[in-house]
DNA sequence: TGCACTTTGGCAACACCGTTGCTTAAGTGG
DNA sequence: CCACTTAAGCAACGGTGTTGCCAAAGTGCA
């Protein structure tokens, strides 16, 4: 694969926190654009989409999406596939991205095991390697396995290819801008870690990190969740991943998705991140006593407040704690949001169990480093009109 | 003033729900530079800013911001103003956005009173008006005294003044991209009544409509609050409008910022809207009671929640019950906000009175017109790098 | 089979965007 | 008074999407 990124590199390059605000040139507009495309041929997928569609969908003419597929695929990014029955005059033509024609590493770090998968330009799994894993054994350890499994996944793809960069994802706060984390619990030696620089120095890959949650989240935004919708995460702990209007909600600092210690029970029973009535506690707690349709009673009402509060779509639920329950966290939380958006009068959001399984988030990390290609990680631009 | 909007008119008009998903050609990117320049002429207030701080602030080239700006003094929008200190060479010359250059109607419609205000380019208030209001006497006769207040203030404006619009900003779910209401509470009458087109017919101008707290939190971004930040209104309800990423975040029904329905007290006491322990419900009870130290307390976890889930920088408190405690809200909130930031680890979240006053909604409905010439309310384009 | 018609998509010329290279304007400081 | 510095405009340029036109490749009717 040839040259990503915003076309020749002149222009609108960005210090961080500069107060650039983003003045766009041409070889910007010539990338966005250039992006779109890629984006449209991707949600495609295998079905592919014609020139005039994409003319239609991007609200270009014919002749400049001709002219941008025509970049595309003497870059090798798409291919001309076949062509759909004519409809009284010439057939359109159907293109499809090229999945062989770039690939991206997603690693998942765990408190005990480590997932890492190797993704094509479609974000289809290439490749696999899991790997126990010990937080406690501190940062150097955990950056030699994950280096490890890098190299291993790297070596089982095709030959010569040079993935464009790894995408990490790991629970707690962290720092996504610098990649540094903040604070993991019960392991205070990885507390301002910079991650990020330290794999990639040693990989010598670029590297992205995230919250796991949010990584998750942006997987299944690419996969076409939906517009907007939240991911709820129960596992050990409660976290969630928001995407909004299409694209991941971060926050400043990394920061939003903080759902767990949401408090649900005001002067409940104390938490132990010091409060009192966070949903997390009452929700495991109810789990521990074996009480599910109570523990996704009160999970069911965490996720009504949080789509009331932002009016979103969908609420996909996922870990383990949600996938060894069946489907009886997804119908009882489902009950109590259809109650509420009833009363409310709202159009009705759909409650479903997050896709990808127990993958999700590896596969996820590697869409940090794959979305900015189609326009998608930090938005290059918005949606324009209306 | 002359024409506003995207350049010459060509290029991406969009329908509604097409499938557009925002190709970008040339008129529109010059309106989108354009936005930007004049965007930060208007944030740069009377103080002005100079050409070469605009070139730093885009990311584009000094040339292309003097052309941008030649165009702009042109249109009669932006004016010289002066000149810096010399810092040993030729001194910068300030350019000033010209207030006078447009004119926007903000009209705040509340249950039992009407606030309608004429704002200049920069957002001040150029003339306004109040009147008794009535929602129970049905649409028509609302729409008879909105039109009136509109007439006159256009009245009070300069000689020959077209405003470019009207915005409209009341309580209730609404449909702000089609300009009609759902639902308000007590006057069923209302529900579906196409408010937009039927100002829009009587006037001759084009309106938009939007939830009072949006627009509030609208005119509270632009006049520089913070990035990402929560208007939480406290008067016969409670309401949010949510500002993230310097942009309203309205949902795709309006129905974003269900603030009050939250649920703060699992299995708490039933609330009018059929649930039990919503925020709404526990604070205006503990106001009621003359506890307004509970009530604060109350809506104190409840921004937290917020906080915590969006990572937001800011909380602002308004409305009557509000204003009428003096700064006992703002520093109970501050105080429950401030404890759970502290756990979390986070940076600080200042939480202070909403600016404006009484009038803080209609100026924000008036900033339903301006915004979009700045390039703020739908954001034409989202932020480059990074 | 042949021909009119429809639809797709490329070629060439074009208008116009921001950029580059250079010049002029307007100050400071020795 | 003059060298130096900084700001801003003019002219030429590369490259964007657009327009006008034409070739390609089907359908459908006579």
């Amino acid at each position: 694969m040839t040259s990503y990124g915003n076309g020749n590199g002149r222009g609108n390059e960005r210090g961080k926190g500069d107060g650039n605000v983003g003045g766009v040139n041409l070889p910007a507009l010539r990338g966005h654009n250039a992006a779109l495309v890629l984006d449209l041929l991707r949600s495609a997928g295998e079905a592919g989409i014609s020139r005039l569609e994409l003319a239609e969908r991007t609200g270009l003419t014919p002749q400049a999406v001709s002219k941008i597929t025509a970049r595309l695929r003497a870059e090798g990014l798409a291919a001309e596939a076949g062509r759909r029955a004519s409809t009284g005059g010439k057939p359109r033509t159907v293109l499809r991205l090229v999945p062989e024609a770039g690939h991206a590493v997603g690693l998942h770090l765990d408190r005990d095991a480590l997932t890492a998968v190797l993704v094509d330009l479609t974000g289809a799994v290439v490749a696999e390697r899991r790997a126990p894993l010990a937080f406690a054994e501190g940062a150097d350890a955990v950056v030699d396995a994950a280096a490890g499994a890098v190299r291993g996944l790297l070596g089982a793809g095709p030959r010569g290819m040079v993935p464009p960069g790894v995408g990490v994802a790991l629970p707690g706060p962290l720092d996504h801008a610098r990649g540094v984390l903040r604070r993991v619990t019960g392991f205070p030696a990885w507390d301002g870690f910079p991650l990020r620089d330290a794999l990639a120095a040693r990989l010598g890959l670029p590297v992205a990190v995230d919250k796991d949650t949010n990584a998750a989240a942006l997987g299944m935004a690419l996969a076409g969740a939906a517009e907007s919708f939240a991911y709820l995460h129960l596992g050990t702990g409660l976290g969630a991943g928001l995407v909004l209007g299409g694209s991941l909600h971060r926050g400043a600092r990394t920061g939003a998705g903080e759902f767990g210690h949401q408090v649900l029970r005001l002067d409940g029973p104390p938490c132990a991140c010091g409060d009192r009535g966070c949903v997390e506690a009452l929700c495991l707690a109810a789990v521990a006593a074996g009480d599910l349709a109570e523990a996704a009673r009160v999970l069911g009402t965490a996720a009504g407040n949080l789509v009331g509060l932002l009016d979103i779509d969908r609420v996909l639920l996922g870990g383990r704690t949600v996938f060894a329950a069946g489907d009886l966290f997804v119908r009882g939380v489902g009950a109590v949001v259809a109650e509420r958006v009833r009363r409310g009068g709202g159009a009705e959001v759909s409650v479903a169990p997050a896709p990808g399984g127990e993958r999700a988030v590896a596969e996820g990390a590697a869409q940090l480093i794959l979305a900015p290609l189609f326009g998608r990680a930090p938005q290059p631009f918005g949606t324009l009109g209306d």
